[in-house]
DNA sequence: GCCGTTTTCGGCCCGACTGTTTTCAGTCG
């Protein structure tokens, strides 16, 4: 039973409690439950053999009861009770917008309703309007909701929301003079996928800068069109709110906006306790009844007692906390790294030459660049056999002898095959600097399968990496099945890096892993995967990434100068021999 | 149902918007 089954039945109970018309207070309970499991970065089973279910933010006696009951049976008698009471399909309802549990629940025993197809039938009808307090205008929104949720995208990945914001964000700034124009909500937290795009600015100009945010060459249609606030549809189906704001209130309205919902709900209770409220507008001593106003985010949370928190931590977990105690890591910035331990070249599917690449990678500013192609399984990819290698290490070498500036190490991405066995032997990756491993192939394997294949990965003497271990494609392909709690445990324990794979389509380890993978003492390298010279630069998603998993520069080996940098083999492992011999001396 | 500078009871974030109503319920972020 994996955390993303547990949440769905704890939200399901929420979501029926809520129809039932429970206390709104026990619903927020399970509610607070389902988000902290959501992210949490181990499995709540391997938790719960710990007896630390409680550890869980929101999960007291009742709840931990009830997640046991789900791991031992897979199911929970109070939910199967619950669903008893309501038409099979109600809860398809409550994820129309518009339609909230008192809606449903009126819906459901009132006209019959219990799926979408007989919503719409009543909403054309008329039944649904001639309810009490329900009318045309809402009938008609409900009906736009459906329809426009058949046709809708769901969660779009950072990595084509965030280049449309920017290029946003750039033809508005060649109008205007918009120095605090900024992205906010979970683009701002860089969550992996998101919903919608919010900006935010201050301006005297605002009607025109409206004006023209809603012209721009990408908008598709125009959903609102005001005086402080513009909507818009882009072309790519994602839709894009500008808000401009009164300077003085910019810090609480960029915080406002920032979120997380729990963050926000999080800092709110905290400042009820020191007789405070805090909203969008500012904050309020509430004895005094005054409200005090914020340019920047920085006075605002120190009002509060805090030390601002970088974006990317507000998920309303731990960061409040961490910030009370003076606890706030001092997060990974792109200047910290020294070197990219992942690219292609022309040699295998890069489309690059290895001096390309080098010279990108120095323009980088980096110290040093891993060559490491594909090995001779990926076909497709004209992946290297031990003859090929030979000939692109002696090139490898011939180039970093002659370049100056940039120190090139040698190396593979090897293929994982689906027995956990490696596609080059091992007296060919002896000779190497860099020895990466990943699965590209047989990833519908269960996961015991999966597991016991990266398992053996990590235990080979000579793999350095596993390169993106768990093999998402952001929107196309799901995460393997996989224990990824003992493969970080293994990766602990035997020395084996784990990669933080910043192509934005992957960032995979994800935030979570990431998070639990610095729990356990996880070597971490963070690397593009570039497949050309372009793509060194997209290392930033990683670096967002690994912010909010809390990394700081120590926890990346590609933080360290290259003498420094050990690995598990090759030469630099022998590298690391060398260093703790003289250290012996 | 959770939780503690209010610690085993009695609280639990804040405001905007919409549509349906003449003062507010429901929904959303």
């Amino acid at each position: 039973m994996r955390n993303a089954d547990i949440a769905m039945i704890l939200k399901e109970v929420a979501d029926l409690l809520e129809i039932k018309g429970e206390t709104a207070f026990k619903v927020r309970a399970y509610r607070k439950a389902v988000t902290s499991i959501e992210h949490l970065g181990i499995e709540v089973a391997s938790l719960r053999s710990e007896g630390k279910l409680r550890e869980i933010p929101g999960v007291g006696e009742a709840i931990a009861e009830k997640i046991t009951e789900i791991l031992d049976t897979g199911e929970l008698q109070y939910h199967q009770r619950l669903r008893a009471e309501f038409p099979h399909g109600i809860l398809v309802l409550m994820d129309v917008p518009g339609i909230g549990p008192k809606t449903a629940y009126r819906l459901c025993t009132e006209l019959g309703i219990s799926n979408l197809e007989q919503l719409e039938a009543a909403l054309l009808d008329g039944r649904v309007s001639g309810l009490f307090r329900m009318g045309e205008k809402t009938a008609a929104n409900i009906l736009r909701h459906i329809q426009a949720a058949r046709s809708r995208e769901k969660r779009v990945p950072i990595g084509i929301a965030l280049p449309l914001a920017e290029e946003i964000m750039d033809h508005l700034r060649r109008c205007f003079d918009l120095p605090d124009l900024t992205p906010a909500g979970s683009l701002r937290r860089f969550r992996d996928t998101v919903r919608d795009i919010d900006l935010m600015c201050t301006s005297d100009r605002a009607k025109e800068v409206i004006e023209t945010f809603c012209s721009l060459p990408m908008v598709e249609a125009v959903i609102a069109r005001g005086s402080t606030k513009g909507s818009i549809l882009a072309h790519s189906g994602l839709q894009v709110d500008l808000r401009i704001v009164e300077p003085g209130s910019f810090g609480s309205l960029l915080q406002h906006f920032t979120g997380s919902r729990e963050h926000n709900t999080t800092m709110r209770e905290r400042a009820q306790r020191l007789g405070l409220k805090l909203s969008e507008y500012g904050i309020t001593d509430v004895s005094a009844g005054v409200l005090e106003r914020f340019t920047g985010e920085e006075s605002f949370y120190r009002r509060t007692g805090l030390p601002w928190i970088p974006p990317e931590l507000r998920e309303g977990g731990l960061e409040i906390l961490a910030a009370e105690q003076g606890r706030l890591p001092i997060l990974l910035e792109e200047g910290d790294l020294r070197g990219d331990l992942h690219v292609h070249t022309s040699w295998s599917d890069g489309r690059d030459n290895i001096e390309a690449m080098a010279l990108a990678a120095r323009d980088m500013g980096y110290e040093y660049l891993a060559i490491t192609d594909h090995s001779r399984g990926r076909g497709i990819a004209r992946g290297l056999d031990a003859e090929r290698l030979r000939e692109q290490v002696d090139e490898v070498r011939a180039i970093d002898a002659r370049l100056p500036g940039i120190r090139l190490l040698t190396g593979i991405e090897l293929d994982i095959r689906a027995d956990g066995s490696l596609d080059l032997p091992d007296e060919v990756l002896a000779g190497l600097d860099v020895v990466i491993a990943s699965v590209h192939s047989s990833m519908n394997q269960d996961m015991d399968k999966m597991t016991a294949r990266v398992l053996k990965a990590i235990e080979h003497p000579y793999v350095d990496i596993v390169a993106h271990p768990t093999c998402r494609i952001l929107g196309e392909r799901d995460p393997v099945a996989m224990d990824v709690e003992s493969v970080l445990r293994a990766a602990a324990r035997t020395g084996t890096a784990l990669e933080i794979n910043a192509m934005p389509d992957r960032l995979d380890l994800k935030d979570a892993h990431i998070y639990r993978a610095r729990q356990l003492g996880v070597r971490l390298v963070l690397s593009t995967d570039a497949h050309c010279g372009q793509h060194v630069g997209l290392v930033r998603y990683g670096v967002r990434t690994a912010r909010r998993g809390w990394c700081q520069a120590a926890d990346i080996v590609n933080t360290r100068p290259l003498e420094e940098v050990v690995l598990k083999t090759g030469m630099l492992g022998a590298s690391k021999r060398e260093v703790a011999t003289r250290h012996n001396e």
